[in-house]
DNA sequence: TTGGCCATGGTAAACGTTTACCAGAAGGAC
DNA sequence: GTCCTTCTGGTAAACGTTTACCATGGCCAA
């Protein structure tokens, strides 16, 4: 169904229908209302293609996650999607899952449908796929330390004032030994953190060697724990990359017998929904994944409303703070060095779905 | 840049270039090398809302969700958007938050973006709405017991299956209070899970009157054990309508110093990968986002593709069963009625981040 | 009455593709 | 050499909008 239809039937031409709908001001009552009926009758949707095609604008944004299952995103999504139906756009998602591959064809996939901006949320992506979307002068805002391409909005996140809030109440609680679960090494976010640990650490005069990467997920957190655990000398408190490995830890103590926070006190970070619920409820570095969407999502209007690109709007900062719950406590003046007997039972158990 | 622009440097026609860029076979391999090296020189990439327009394509599934921050959704975005990858389709995804307006925004952005097909993983959603969409052609799958309307694909679930299987379990271990916390009321899928727990319980005897309802989230979940902890015959076993719930659930039982599984078991319904994270590690029924989303995916691309919509494919049926884990075990014999010494800390910890 | 100005709506071009239809060249048969 | 066929590539219309530009008609002033 056309606007010529609604032109034939409502006996005007295609161009005040256009208004019509438009609400231009300078179309008579009289006929808009008879448009409208019309509209309404037909139960007529313009098309946004042809639309989009003649305005050069697509009302599309681009939102690029690097794993839509890991919690931290789709509270971002969220957000995003609110802002968006607000403002008439759509959101055209896309997730990398780590995958070079993927980023590529997110790049090409948002140039294709001609996004009017796009907010990058994975973090290793390569240079060269970035100034591709540059070149065409798409509005990009990116999370984290991008590279610095000038002319790219930037959210920076302030990592080391939660992550210092987060070692000097460890501190506090008298943990000398306290590990580190790292992201995959790659990511330049993960790497922030890690540097935020390491200045942390080393400002109160503790030396940051306990470190061992993971993979920001559940498992990469129950490895990290076993592994720290062979350790002649296993800390008594960890900090993790992120929530979802701290989710691992505990899980894995759990399997170990170790309990939290008596015998070991775990941090999370990103204080995802989720952190609230864990057993114990996570002690974790906050930061505002509803700012952090804002933030993208209004850059990028900004941009493509008033086109003008003020460089003293490419700079956003992030604040990160602790948020204390019951997953840290004092350490242990001497902690046992017996192993744990583990209460993980038989892998029998896992009987899988039928199917 | 244009289709044209990339025409005038190959020194060939518009038709040439789009030719050999969709590879028709007739086009001189000759001219087509030139046109593809016009084309990577000058990074052109084609507009695909011009090609939707003349086509009467978009190559877009919409997607709609009731709450993408629930993890069983991104599980199954994750899947949709690897099926959609690999079919060149892009995903329009919207979440409705059990939000009437947002439900009929959904649908209009739909309608209005042109979508070649609509899954629609939201369950309260109006006829009206449904109708609307059908009315313009548009192929439609629904999951679970959507409105019974006739050319509408359906994946019913059988719930009864994996419920039936987990009660019986529940009831092998001795249990014979077992509760059940629902869903949503309007929620029709929340119904049908609570329906089948309804009939299982009935059909090994037992009275299915422990009901308590929830809200599918976490929150629901600890107030729902709260009320059923004041019931004077409180039960000893939970099963709840998702693993949310149950997360819930094995919150408040942490607070309440209730032990997992010894003092109570807990079943949750869909097992989202973090059940198997939880502490203890969470029974549940299966029910495989994976495979959902590939059936709908599937169901939309051979209605588009084939056009036909032969009604044998307008009805699968993704099964259930349980998935056993660790929490739940045998009923005490004699269930303490002591209540239990809660070890909620006080409020004052819940330090909200600085901000 | 006539000329000019405003207000309003219509005509048609443009956005960037695809493709039906046609034109021209090349080659073969006579 | 002429005609027919085949193969390949070009011309132009179409997809559904928006909007610059123009036409019309009404009103007022002279």
């Amino acid at each position: 169904m056309d606007i010529r239809e609604i032109a034939r039937r409502a006996k005007v031409s295609t161009a005040t229908v256009s208004r019509a709908i438009n609400r231009v001001p300078t179309v008579d009552p009289q006929l808009a209302k008879r448009v409208w009926k019309v509209v309404d009758e037909l139960g007529y949707y313009p098309n946004t293609q042809a639309r989009a095609l003649v305005l050069g604008r697509s009302r599309i944004f681009g939102l690029i996650v690097s794993e839509i299952t890991n919690p931290f995103f789709p509270e971002i999504v969220q957000t995003f999607e609110d802002l968006a139906v607000k403002n008439n756009y759509e959101i055209l998602l896309t997730s990398t899952v780590h995958d070079p591959k993927r980023m590529e064809s997110s790049v090409r996939r948002m140039i294709e449908r001609r996004v009017d901006g796009v907010a990058i949320l994975t973090f290793g992506m390569e240079e060269s796929l970035i100034e591709h979307l540059r070149d065409r002068k798409v509005p990009l805002v990116f999370v984290d330390v991008g590279p610095n391409i000038p002319g790219i909005a930037n959210i920076r996140i302030n990592y080391l004032n939660g992550i210092r809030q987060a070692v000097q109440h460890l501190a506090a609680l008298r943990h000398t030994r306290i590990a580190f679960i790292a992201g995959p090494q790659r990511l330049k976010s993960a790497g922030a953190r890690r540097d935020a640990f390491e200045a942390s650490m080393k400002e109160i005069g503790l030396s940051p060697d306990l470190i061992v990467v993971g993979d920001h997920r559940m498992e990469g957190g129950m490895n990290a724990l076993l592994e720290l655990n062979k350790l002649s000398d296993s800390p008594t408190a960890v900090l993790c990359s992120n929530d979802m490995t701290a989710i691992g830890v505990l899980r894995e103590a759990y399997d170990q017998n170790i309990k939290i926070p008596e015998d070991l006190s775990v941090v999370g970070f990103d204080n995802i929904h989720l952190a609230e619920f864990t057993i114990p409820p996570l002690t974790t570095v906050q930061m505002s994944q509803h700012d952090l969407a804002k933030i993208a999502f209004n850059a990028l209007l900004q941009e493509v409303e008033d086109g003008s690109s003020s460089p003293e709007r490419h700079n956003y900062e992030l604040v990160t703070g602790l948020v204390l719950r019951r997953s840290t406590a004092l350490a242990r003046s001497r902690r046992s060095a017996a192993t744990p007997t583990p209460n993980r039972v038989a892998k029998s158990r896992k009987t899988p779905a039928p199917q």
